[in-house]
This record gives structure tokens, sequence and C-alpha cells, in this order.
DNA sequence: AACTATTTATAAGA
DNA sequence: TTCTTATAAATAGTT
């Protein structure tokens, strides 16, 4: 997708790398929920930025009812 | 993306649902896999399919492919 | 399960 | 670094 076709490893430049990490988390995130909605599934993405920083997605019932069994 | 724009609400047709659910599954799990070696990110995705199917990804290995519960 | 028209995500550029 | 846009990629509806 883009201007250009890339190849998936590890993005040298850093600054390149955080841009990436932007984008591709809001779209991973978006799919997640959308996934969620239509298909009527149960989903937990937790994603780590190399800095340590956290960002989450849960649909609703996630948390505790699943993993009671 | 597709033939026609959809609205982002729950797939009545459970035979649509399924088959939904199949093609972004594994649309989702390339991304967070993709997200992962780009930005050397760690990502931890769980989806859960109506009928109770476990799909996952692990950045750091904690889990097999998929199993039934 | 394949196909393909079209939408969506996004890599580069501004 | 936010916005734009050309293009790659995902996918909705079809076969």
């Amino acid at each position: 997708m883009g201007r250009g076709k890339i190849v998936i490893r590890r993005i040298d430049n850093s600054t390149n790398r955080q841009v990436t990490f932007s984008k591709r988390r809001g779209g991973l995130l978006k799919k997640a929920k959308e996934l969620s909605i239509l298909c009527d599934a149960e989903v937990g993405l937790v994603v780590f930025s190399s800095t340590g920083r956290l960002h989450e997605f849960s649909s609703t019932k996630l948390s505790s009812d699943r993993f009671l069994y």
C-alpha cells in the first residue's frame, strides 16, 4: 500500500519506524474493532511500541467471562 | 474494500458472517505480524469466533498457533 | 474456493 | 509533523 512496495523487515531509520508505527497501529486497532463488530467476535489486542508505550483494544466481554471456563 | 461499501455493524446472515470472519481474521493476523516486524514492537492478538474457536498471534512466542478449547 | 471491481490502508512526498 | 495523493493491499460481492 502506498507510493511504493515495501519488504516486511525491521525499519532501520528510527524516525521512519516511528511514523510507520503510528500509522499501522491505528489501522490495526481499527480493523480489530471492525472484526469484533461485523462478526460478533471477541477480540483482544495489545501493542507495545519499542519505547514501551502500550496501546490496546478489547471487545466488551473479553475481560472475564471467556476465561472463567 | 470490495465490490461495495459496507456499514460496520453485526452481519445478520450467519453464512456471510462466517465468510467475512475468515477473511478479516487472516488480514488482521497478517497486519499484526507486519507491525511487530516493521516497527520492532511487541504485539499480542487473540480472536474468538462466535463459535468459540481461538486464533492468536504473539510476537513473543507465548503461544501455539491455534487450538480448540 | 477463486475471482475482480472497488474500497481502504498506507508509503512517500509536500 | 500534519496533510496529501499515488499506489499497494484488503476485501465485498460474485461465480
